[in-house]
RNA sequence: GGGAUCAUAGCUCAGCUGGGAGAGCAUCUGCCUUACAAGCAGAGGGUCAUAGGUUCGAGUCCUAUUGGUCCCACCA
């Protein structure tokens, strides 16, 4: 006795049993071989801190779809997995699992929490990992990377060590975006502009030497205790007279001078602006332009430093309190006004920024820049949706030097040395024994670099770089980087203008951008908001092949999409489906077998074939041809969607229901026959569905196998070959005979139901042809009336000779049908149901008239277009006159 | 301020290079037909946002308008 498939579909049952058959087979790991063409994808690594969200579930499953395709298409198909250090992110978790247990970053050296950082990387580390192996991600996990693994590391020093030399990477001291809570700079990218109601505050600064006010406005009153100038538009006649006069700073009694530059807007506020060079990144340029000082009057946790007076230690909003209060009670408040603007605020944990002057590290960005924004623009690496590349040039042409150092200490401390004596600077791979002074003790820059200075560097520092390695020669490029558009500047462009950089060659060669996976109305799933749908429960609820049949249909690249259960249920229905139909196959390989009858032959005797096993053999040809096409363009929606129809529609709801009777029948050629079809054509249509339900395919395509008594040691459908289209299985004359069958079937359901027959109840059926081919078709299809047309009787014939007159009729090109149901005939309705056949032939024939008398239009459009279009019209024109024919029948 | 994108059936969305409007869900009708009721058969429902234009022909290309979303810049 063979394996028996459950009724109903139950992922739990394999999904866990199958991925570890997998991995233990080594089906993921890829390996350097020269006869075989490799494919590439470097997975984008999951931060070490994450839980498998919905947008790691639809990366991750392009992905795992792309990777499987090409797997077995043939390819040496490589999906290089890792996770990310996220640095910040991290840091910050560690953070506060210590402070639960009562320790301060205070409290700790640098090395002590280092080690609890490592504690903490080995215990939940892997958590992400393991839960992306829950949506059969099949990636090379033996080549598992870290980005704070030691071949990363070491990458980084080597670029950051080349950058240096090459004056690619400086410290200077500038303008920086500051995180009081975090306690680090960032760079631009990770500034987060968020629309908060403000206020406007009008303030008077004295003029020295006159009776004059100069008024300024400002949402920041905080900062004029770092003013160094105030600035005028130098057209403004206002305050001509003013400029290079002096005014006075309130509370700390500060002479600053009143400047003129064309940055200030006569029309805006006052037109007047207080300058902070050490607090504003458009003061900060104003003053390098006029010489001003730049007086920092923060500490990092944003409190008022000494340089604030009497505001001193206290926190920058309070500050700003008191300081109004006390503004206004100096009678240097002229008014106070609402005022909405943009704040930058810190990606991670949306403080507030403060923009600061510290010293900081930079890569400089405007050569780097060059063969990054060239390759896009010449298609050396493809955007898709192509718009991405709008996107792309937008950030590319404005861009900033890059801010790479962070008061961290989860990350890749900077490779520079300051002698501890002359404070020379040595970066340097090795730490610096001997200085030219002499001395010989170093001190090690404090700072980590930005989590993205090493992901920059993934897809080679993975493959072994800085080392020549055979993998690096081998898989290098990458095919195609699946992402989201979220990540670009962070990401994308940084790892695009690294590989030029470092490789001289680009990253890959495409890059496969999806959107955001949002609620069922179209929100943003977040924590705070508590509409996130945990992917997990989602496979344990439905299981993970219709989590990702349900991620990849139904939208399209770079567009975001709406997560909603009656998705998930429909593909689960789909599973379901598929599960059933193998069922039926295998259920009948057994009754075969149990009769006797050896039906596993991979060959047979093609013309026992029917005419239907052509048709689906055929469609199946075909839809191989679609789905390959499809996904070589990462078109993988639309692939999904094409084998989604042709499995429900024409395998399931024809094909397989036009086989049955030959079951029932005892001729053992045929049903030999029906078995090799169904079984060729379901093993097809397995494989262009596995890489997007991977599970449920490879359980179906075993237990085949294993019922044919076939099923080698070392066999899975993940391994198995890709089908290929092959010219000699298309049959289009059969195509045409059994679509001939479903339009006769069709009409005669249809005449049935909205003539309100059940099933139970068999009529006979005349088909009336002139044609002798038609007849000749239906001739042989009788069975097909009698099981899906409910005939109890199916004669055809040439003329309507001895039918019933007042029988129903259903109307099909080439052919009538005639239904005489003796006492069921209401001719009140069967009058009305032909009108409507009119109705909507007269639709069409206008149409096509419309068309082919439009002289332009026989003249200019194509050939093909004509005929098809006159072939219309002589097919309405026929069934029009039948209809009509009906309609005076009952009309007389 | 600059840019992108969307507007198609009650809902959520497909619709590739222009050639008779599709899917899933929902609704209505009839079916427990020996693979599947997580199913089968049938039906209803759309001047494809608005106005122009290009074309023999536009949901599809161009322009403008309206409304929504997003990104970038940021006038203190």
């Amino acid at each position: 006795m063979q394996k028996e498939l459950a009724k109903t579909y139950d992922p739990k049952a394999i999904e866990d049993k199958l991925y570890e058959k997998w991995t233990d087979k080594k089906y993921f790991h890829a390996t350097v071989d020269k006869t075989k063409k490799p494919f590439t994808i470097m997975m984008p690594p999951p931060n070490i801190t994450g839980q498998l969200h919905m947008g790691h579930a639809l990366d991750n499953t392009m992905q795992d779809i792309l990777i499987r395709f090409k797997r077995m298409q043939g390819y040496n198909a490589l999906w290089m997995p890792g996770t990310d250090h996220a640095s910040i992110a991290t840091e910050v978790k560690i953070l506060e699992q210590l402070k639960t247990e009562g320790i301060n970053k205070e409290d700790l050296t640098r090395d002590e929490f280092l080690e609890h950082a490592w504690a903490w990387k080995k215990e939940y580390g892997g958590r992400i990992t393991s839960q992306l192996r829950k949506i059969g991600t099949s990636c090379d996990w033996d080549r598992e990377r870290f980005t704070m693994d030691e071949g990363c590391s070491k990458a980084v020093e080597e670029v950051f060590v080349k950058l240096y030399e090459k004056g690619m990477i400086y410290k200077g001291s500038r303008i920086i975006n500051w995180c009081p809570v975090c306690k680090t700079s960032i760079s631009d990218a990770e500034v987060e502009y968020q629309d908060q109601a403000g206020h406007f505050w009008h303030i008077n600064y004295p003029v020295v030497g006159t009776d004059e006010f100069l008024e300024v406005a400002t949402t920041r009153p905080e900062t004029l205790l770092g003013d160094t100038a105030i600035a005028v538009n130098p057209e403004d006649e206002r305050y001509k007279h003013l400029i290079g006069k002096m005014a006075k700073v309130p509370f700390v009694d500060r002479e600053i001078p009143i400047i003129a530059d064309d940055y200030v807007e006569k029309d805006f506020g006052t037109g007047a602006v207080k300058i902070t060079p050490a607090h504003d990144p458009n003061d900060f340029e104003v003053g390098k332009r006029h010489n001003l000082p730049e007086i920092n009057i923060m500490n990092d946790d944003a409190t008022i430093n000494a340089n604030g007076g009497k505001f001193e230690g206290m926190d920058r909003y309070e500050a700003r309190k008191q300081m109004v209060k006390e503004l206004d009670e100096m009678g240097l408040l002229v008014q106070v006004k609402d005022y909405s603007h943009n704040v930058g605020t810190h990606d991670r944990c949306k403080t507030t920024v403060e923009p600061l002057i510290k010293q900081q590290w930079f890569v400089k960005m405007d050569e780097l820049i060059k063969p990054a924004v060239e390759a896009v623009k010449n298609k050396e690496i493809e955007l898709i949706p192509e718009r991405m590349e709008k996107t792309y040039f937008n950030w590319t042409d404005n861009i900033r030097d890059w801010c790479i150092s962070r008061q961290l200490w989860w990350g890749h401390r900077i490779p520079a040395y300051y002698c501890d004596k002359c404070g020379k600077v040595v970066v340097s791979k090795e730490a610096p024994t001997k200085c030219e002074c002499g001395h010989d003790h170093f001190t090690q820059d404090p700072d980590t670099l930005d989590t993205w200075f090493s992901s920059a560097l993934w897809p080679f520092s993975t493959l072994g770089w800085p080392d020549k390695t055979e993998e690096l020669d081998y898989f290098y490029p990458g095919d195609v980087l699946v992402t989201g558009y979220d990540i670009i500047f962070f990401w994308v462009i940084r790892m695009i203008f690294s590989g030029y950089e470092q490789m001289g060659e680009k990253p890959f060669k495409t890059v496969l951008f999806h959107g955001l996976v949002r609620d069922s109305q179209g929100r943003k799933m977040s924590k705070s908001l508590g509409n996130g749908i945990d992917p997990l429960e989602i496979i344990d609820q439905y299981g993970a092949d219709a989590l990702r049949f349900t991620l990849i249909t139904g939208n399209a690249p770079g567009n975001d999409m709406r997560f909603y259960m009656e998705r998930v249920e429909a593909s689960r229905n789909f599973a379901n489906k598929v599960w059933n139909a193998s069922r039926f196959i295998m259920m009948y390989m057994d009754q075969m077998k149990e009769a006797g009858i050896d039906s596993t032959a991979k060959n047979i005797d093609m013309s026992t074939l029917t005419d239907a096993d052509r048709w689906i053999l055929s469609k199946a040809n075909q839809l191989t041809k679609d789905v390959t096409e499809s996904l070589e363009k990462y078109e993988l929606g639309i692939a999904a969607q094409k084998v989604y129809d042709f499995i429900y529609d024409e395998f399931c709801d024809w094909y397989i229901e036009m086989v049955k009777p030959r079951f029932y029948g005892e001729d053992a050629t045929t049903k030999i026959a029906a078995i090799y079809t169904l079984r060729s054509v379901l093993t097809d249509a397995l494989k262009l569905l596995h890489p997007y339900m991977p599970f449920i395919t490879e359980e179906i395509f075993c237990t085949l196998k294993e019922a044919e008594g076939i099923l080698e040691e070392n066999e899975s459908i993940m391994v198995s070959a890709w089908p290929v289209f092959d010219e000699a299985k298309n049959f289009p004359v059969e195509e045409e005979a059994v679509e001939l069958i479903k339009e006769a079937v069709k009409s005669i359901r249809n005449v049935r139901s909205e003539m309100n027959v059940p099933p139970s109840r068999k009529a006979t059926v005349i088909v009336v042809s002139e044609s002798e081919k038609v007849r000749s078709i239906f001739e042989g299809s009788k069975v097909f009336f009698a099981t899906l047309g409910f005939a109890s009787e199916v004669m055809i014939q040439e003329t309507k000779d001895g039918i019933d007159p007042d029988a129903v009729s259903a109307v099909i090109p080439q052919a009538t049908i005639y239904i005489p149901f003796a006492d069921l005939v209401d001719i009140e309705k069967e009058i009305e149901r032909l009108q409507k056949e009119k109705q909507k032939l007269i639709g069409e024939l206008k149409r096509v008239e419309g068309m082919l008398s439009n002289e332009n239009f026989v003249k200019k459009a194509p050939e093909a277009k004509l005929a098809e279009e006159r072939a219309k019209l002589e097919k309405y024109t026929d069934m029009m006159s039948k209809v009509e024919e009906r309609l005076a029948h009952f009309q007389k």
